[in-house]
DNA sequence: CCTACCGATCGGTAGG
DNA sequence: CCTACCGATCGGTAGG
């Protein structure tokens, strides 16, 4: 029956969702099923006929985010941009992700390590090959003297630790439209790379 | 009894170190006090004969670790450092408190969040105003043309993420030796602000 | 510093 | 989707 599943599957989208933002809140371990369950407007009991678990709601936030990740740093293989914009790009596309999925790519950057296997391992094979790559395009970079010799294991882990606190940002009350901080990133990053 | 009051004062010292370490990997929450008394080597009951709550091991960590940044901070104060002089200074310190002082530093930044109240507020307070006075000294250095005309937040925030991200390098086992990685992030930084 | 134990809460299941 | 409930584990205390 389709409307049955339709419904089905939008109420674990709405569990996903709430859990999403509960768990960057507290963090996985203090997440509760039950305080979940009130936020839904549910029993405890009534989740388990969405999911099957606490820990595969962890599991469907991270890995479809880092899928997200993977996709868009693959597109990049197929342009013809320079090294330098393609980090431009890759940092707009992680400021992006923080400020418009939020939650979600606060709760794979934070709670990634309460994952359990084969999840764990997995995630963590997934995201060396995806700093490598980054590091590929960065060392492609300064062999091609668009950039300063800088080594790429700490420009890489500079640019995506930058996008990260942005979660600080976004708790605070501060005014600064998400465009300028997004354009303020880019320049500060990029002009301490650029040769 | 001097004898007995220093075998307490090393033993409280002791769980203390142990917890910030079971603490940095799993976090606060997932932190249970019996897994703590086993790497101890005493039963759960018995820790409470060194401190008071699972809250106030979190407490000292925390506290300590956040007085030592102020003090360092403020010490700038009496200086006649250049502004760049200072940011290079501030970068220097954080870095080697993450390096020096992992297991501390890192529960500071993560757990916080798990701070109760009074200490909580507390702490918000006090971090707030740490990152004014260095948002102060960022303005400084923009208004005597030292420094790009940057904005003095967002460079905030780009610096201490910049730090927190190497909470990775630590966990890698990337063979680049921490003087290396000091000197790398303090010139992509410093780099990225000179005028 | 231990044994013994408390009430509370956890993730999850049975059965309807 | 609910009521009722499971065993496990939590932080912490009493008493010695």
């Amino acid at each position: 029956m389709p409307e049955t599943k339709r419904k089905k599957a939008s109420k674990k989208e709405l569990i996903i969702q709430k859990a999403s933002a509960m768990m960057r809140e507290r963090g996985f371990p203090a997440t509760s099923m039950r305080d979940l369950a009130d936020v839904v407007g549910i029993e405890a009991a009534s989740l388990y006929n969405h999911i099957q678990s606490k820990s595969e709601i962890l599991q469907e936030i991270i890995y479809r985010t880092a899928n997200d990740c993977n996709v868009h740093l693959n597109s990049l293989d197929e342009t013809k941009l320079s090294s330098i914009q393609k980090l431009e790009s890759l940092i707009r596309f992680h400021v992006q992700m923080m400020l418009d999925r939020f939650n979600d790519y606060t709760v794979m950057i934070n709670e990634w390590s309460h994952l359990s296997d084969p999840y764990l391992t997995n995630f963590i094979t997934q995201r060396r090959h995806y700093v490598q790559k980054m590091e590929l395009i960065i060392q492609q970079g300064v062999d091609k003297k668009e950039l300063k010799p800088v080594l790429p294991y700490v420009t890489m882990l500079t640019i995506l630790s930058s996008v990260r606190g942005l979660e600080f940002w976004h708790r605070s009350a501060k005014k600064i439209d998400p465009q300028t901080i997004e354009d303020n990133m880019v320049s500060l990053l990029i002009n301490g790379l650029k040769n």
